[in-house]
RNA sequence: CGGGGCGUAGCGCAGCCUGGUAGCGCAUCUGCUUUGGGAGCAGAGGGUCGCAGGUUCAAAUCCUGCCGCCCCGACCA
């Protein structure tokens, strides 16, 4: 892409409203603009970032053995009465009236209309484990949105949902998702923590939040450090076969936000062991049993020849969320540093000098090598000043840098900046191809 | 939902107390000169001062009501 061709909006100076960094940043790198308190439009670069955060969700998913459906944003009411939530859930349920005065509600979530899929189609113990997820615009009347799209009011959700015959299989597709969750996380950069959540009615180990450690989270966390050295689940993981090993692994060592926090068993660690930190809910994964499919009427027929009413679990990810908590992890006084792995682009190739024909033929070989290698560009061909077009690619966040200019060019010469370490090198134009394609 | 704050050009702000022709910086546009870490000069465009009432000869400024947004707390993917 070439940036005189883009449409990225940044600020040099930031909104007032933006309290915290990654607001700012995604203010400032012209990713998104707020429509309404905790509403926002998703700009060219902001959406680049979301897709592909979604797309290693959708990966993962689907190699756990989920499948993707899409429901959608308007719900009938009728349904959430079936659940007995339509009463219970309060004003953060935004309610809608239709032409024909029908209730609808914008989902905050997605259990009934999942349900009423499952119990339309899956009648026999044979059709089962089913998890079925999607990736789909939500909507919570949040009392206080704030942090920007952190705490949004729409945001963008996958939940998936899970239907077993029986408490031991719900509890595998639960090892499943917990397994898909480690590794998901692990792709986008971040180190997130399995932490036990409440569980409700069910009891056992069954819910986790996982929290990414971040100085701006939310919520203090303390942990053992040893759960940040544990192994992440390597892609041939079997998830068919039992998966209840890794699953101890991850939920052994001491792990608390502190509304669960055990100060006497924290205390009991190793003083070197210890961690306290701030906190950010990047996932969340629950069994709820048959609190749905029995109000809902999900049954199969089981192997028995009798009616079973099926175990649920369901299984989210704020993928918004995740694209404010990455840049809470990633960023420094400059601006924000993409993990390779959801850049918008991975190189930001800059002409610093456009106009000059010399320099305008080496960018666009450049760019056109690298583009046909299958590397994304972004190539900054506007006229300005050096320090200016620095500053931009500084701040949003490309894992590379290419930098090309007429004094560097007399040398046969340009320059790769390394984004997360600052390392500069100087190099042919051959060489910082290979050097990028083998990066 | 309690407490606090803010709405003036795209962004950041001054002006308001003490009423009298709406300003500054950045950004934008034009021209020239520049060009390796947010360039310089000259010129130009851009405003229902959040909205509605009221007081007044006169309201961004004073009064009343409403709306929007932000922050702290309680609550939450």
């Amino acid at each position: 892409m070439r940036l005189s061709r883009y449409f990225l909006p940044v600020l040099r100076e930031t909104p007032k409203e933006a309290e915290i960094v990654s607001h700012r940043l995604m203010l400032r790198a012209g990713m998104i603009r707020q429509q309404a308190a905790g509403i926002y439009s998703w700009l060219p670069l902001g959406l680049r970032v979301l897709d592909r955060i979604g797309d290693i969700v959708r990966e993962e998913q689907n190699r756990a053995g989920a499948l993707e459906i899409l429901m959608p944003t308007m719900q009938p009411a009728d349904l959430w009465r079936e659940s007995g939530r339509y009463d219970d859930y309060g004003k953060e349920m935004l309610r809608i009236e239709d032409r024909h005065e029908r209730k609808m509600l914008f989902g905050p979530t997605a259990e009934e209309v999942v349900t009423d899929i499952f119990r339309s189609f899956v009648k026999s113990y044979r059709d089962l484990p089913l998890n079925l997820y999607n990736i789909q615009w939500k909507f919570r009347d949040e009392v206080r949105p704030r942090f920007g799209v952190m705490r949004g009011r729409e945001f963008l959700m996958k939940d998936a949902y899970s239907f077993d015959l029986d408490f031991e299989a719900s509890r595998a597709a639960y090892n499943r998702m917990f397994v898909a969750y480690l590794r998901t996380f692990d792709r986008l950069g971040l180190r997130a923590i399995p932490m036990r959540a409440d569980s409700g009615p069910i009891g056992g180990d069954m819910s986790h939040e996982f929290i990414i450690l971040a100085d701006t989270g939310e919520s203090a966390v303390f942990c053992d450090r040893a759960i940040l050295n544990l192994p992440i689940p390597p892609k041939d993981t079997d998830f068919y076969g039992d998966l209840s090993p890794i699953v101890s692994a991850w939920t052994k060592p001491y792990a608390a936000t502190e509304e669960k926090h055990d100060a006497a068993a924290f205390a009991a660690l190793p003083e070197e062991d210890r961690m306290s930190a701030r906190g950010i809910e990047v996932g969340h994964i629950f069994h709820f049993g048959t609190k749905y499919s029995q109000a809902m009427g999900a049954s199969v027929t089981g192997p028995d020849g009798k009616d079973t009413v099926v175990q649920m679990g369901s299984y989210g990810i704020g993928v918004s969320r995740l694209v404010g908590a990455i840049i809470e992890a990633a960023h420094d006084d400059a601006g924000i540093i993409w993990p390779e792995s959801v850049a918008p682009f991975r190189v930001g190739l800059i002409n610093l000098k456009p106009g000059d024909p010399t320099t305008d033929a080496a960018a666009l070989t450049l760019y056109e090598r690298l583009s046909k290698a299958g590397i994304s560009v972004l190539l900054d061909d506007v006229e300005a000043s050096a320090g200016a077009k620095f500053a931009k690619m500084d701040l949003i966040g490309l894992p590379w840098q290419l930098i090309v200019g007429p004094k560097g060019l007399a040398r046969h010469e340009v320059e790769i900046k390394h984004r997360a370490t600052g390392r500069r090198e100087v190099m042919t134009p051959d060489e910082a191809v290979t050097r990028l394609l083998a990066a």
